[in-house]
DNA sequence: ACTGAAATTAATTCATC
DNA sequence: GATGAATTAATTTCAGT
């Protein structure tokens, strides 16, 4: 599935995806086509979901990072979907999960500071009915990166050998 | 610093960063030259600090996120240098804060199950001393974006503004 | 599956307004 | 500051092994 030399390209596109196809190739040890044609197969597969720009948090206004733990007493599939709407259309919520464990659900807002976060949690709670808040600050976003690890990446199954 | 136009373009590249800058120009109302020019002021100033290629977590095998709540009895400077080498050295911690409250710490870690967790918990407790740690799991990643928001960028006239 | 070259398209520079 | 053409460099396709 993903081999050897696929791991090594998607560590150089998860790094920086400008690197020219025919430079990835020099350093994987491949020539531009088959290379071209490995990253074409992964962006196919879904492996490479997409590329974008990443932004400087403090460039564009938006470098404090609030943990909004939430607990609620509707656990249904409809409630979460809806819940789920909402939380889509508000660009601060950056990440959103469920949780196992006593905290429902976590998110991650991108504001510019607490009274920014103020007016947001205003929002989104005149919006949806969320039982019970609890937020955290982060004071400094020591490291933050979009590089997954890929030493998780299943082994290539070998090749049937012939002969 | 940051007008509407620019504001407009990075919407785009925050979004797909393969929209070619002729195209982006047409959407936003400009040649290719210019807004070719703005882009790469935006790098220069640091606005757009990368371009990369996200990945699916599913298909490279880290879909488990877990939240780490960090507790410790050291608050030097020092400590805190030390600790965040050691942990930029860990591919699966994707992102790191230094909170406010209780908390002094949080992780976010990238793995396949919880087993691997437990493994990389070992891993980091061997290398960092922490009083305290307290794990929860993400059942779900229902939003994950790498896309700011850029309504509060603040559009300023004057020159010679830093960070 | 890979190579190397050709064709196509995008990025970047330049002359000009 | 912007435009449109010219140049350079990349991507993508193709013939051959």
């Amino acid at each position: 599935m993903i081999d050897r030399i696929d791991r090594r390209i998607l560590s150089i596109l998860q790094e920086d995806s400008t690197v020219p196809v025919a430079e990835i190739g020099r350093r994987v040890g491949l020539s531009t086509t088959p290379c071209w044609r490995r990253i074409q197969k992964m962006e196919e597969d879904g492996v490479i979901t997409r590329r974008v720009a990443v932004l400087d948090p403090k460039k564009v206004n938006a470098k404090v990072t609030a943990f909004v733990a939430i607990t609620t007493n509707e656990h249904t599939d409809d409630w979460l979907r809806k819940f789920a709407d909402v939380i889509r259309e508000f660009p601060e919520v950056v990440e959103f999960y469920r949780m196992a464990g006593q905290v429902d659900y976590l998110l991650r807002v991108a504001v510019p500071d607490i009274d920014a976060y103020d007016d947001f949690y205003k929002r989104l709670i005149a919006k949806v009915n969320i039982a019970d808040v609890s937020t955290s600050f982060a004071m400094e976003q020591i490291k933050y990166t979009t590089e997954l690890p890929l030493s998780y990446i299943v082994a290539e199954k070998p090749k049937a050998n012939m002969s």
